[in-house]
DNA sequence: ACTTCATATTCGCTTTAGCGAATGTGTTGA
DNA sequence: TCAACACATTCGCTAAAGCGAATATGAAGT
């Protein structure tokens, strides 16, 4: 038998995902439904690598997945397999959900999603269901 | 009027409390009521500035706070300001609460606290209320 | 006043996390 | 098959977190 689990390793990782800006910013965005990536990128303004890699680390941490459409990839929140991190999880949406700042980064998504002259790099992205409504 | 306060600060220094270990710990041994420095010491087997260090940390996160008597010092868990915050607070302590490891730091808490030949460090120190009943 | 004891803080160092730029991968359409 | 596109990953660097050792602080007893 190998090494011993180091102990406790799966909460750090769920604890250490919340606590970054930009990786709580992502969860938001995803509030309501999936995202395509691009929309991150356009709506938080920030570049595309440093967007894949924080959802890169979320899907880590067991609290997103991705969805691939063709040359698109689609992310969503999912409930972490630990009742007690899903319960934590859900208090901590509903957090951000009330939290002013977080709520304009979802009205930009909003705008920019169904906008009639989206911007360029978005002209052929496909959106997020529930806002093209 | 001075420069805007930085974005989500509270809230993220809010979980950064929560993503270390050794914090972890220290919160699970105070669930129940008040500690002695020198228990988390004596259990956890960790020096003495980095348990202080982690105290002082947890103190500026807003989730415990510190009594003095004597040479000694009392740390307590208390609610977190903000009620979001609060809520999220207790289900990770009930978390800790279940899990293997925790409940194992905690009866060694209450070994060394009950023993009748307590560590020489500890002969004077005044033990946590709720364990020496 | 001086010493001891319990704890807090500082210091220099090591490790880890996060970053932008560059590059790699997989898909679509010509 | 090749170019364009969307995204993922790697690379080298910087900044932040965490650490043990040393030192400072503050209360108590002599």
């Amino acid at each position: 038998m190998g090494k011993q689990k180091r102990v406790f390793e799966d909460e750090l990782l769920f604890f250490r995902a919340l606590a970054d800006y930009t990786r709580l910013r992502l969860l938001n965005l995803m509030g309501t439904d999936e995202v395509c990536v691009c929309f991150f990128v356009e709506v938080l303004k920030i570049n595309q690598p440093k967007i894949s890699r924080h959802l890169a680390y979320l899907r880590r941490a067991g609290v997103v997945e991705a969805r691939r459409e063709g040359k698109w990839m689609h992310y969503r929140i999912i409930e972490p397999r630990d009742p007690r991190a899903a319960k934590i999880f859900k208090e901590v949406r509903a957090w951000l959900n009330e939290d002013a700042d977080m709520q304009r980064d979802r009205e930009r998504l909003a705008k920019v999603c169904c906008a009639p002259q989206p911007p360029l790099q978005l002209r052929r992205a496909p959106r997020p269901a529930s806002l093209v409504a």
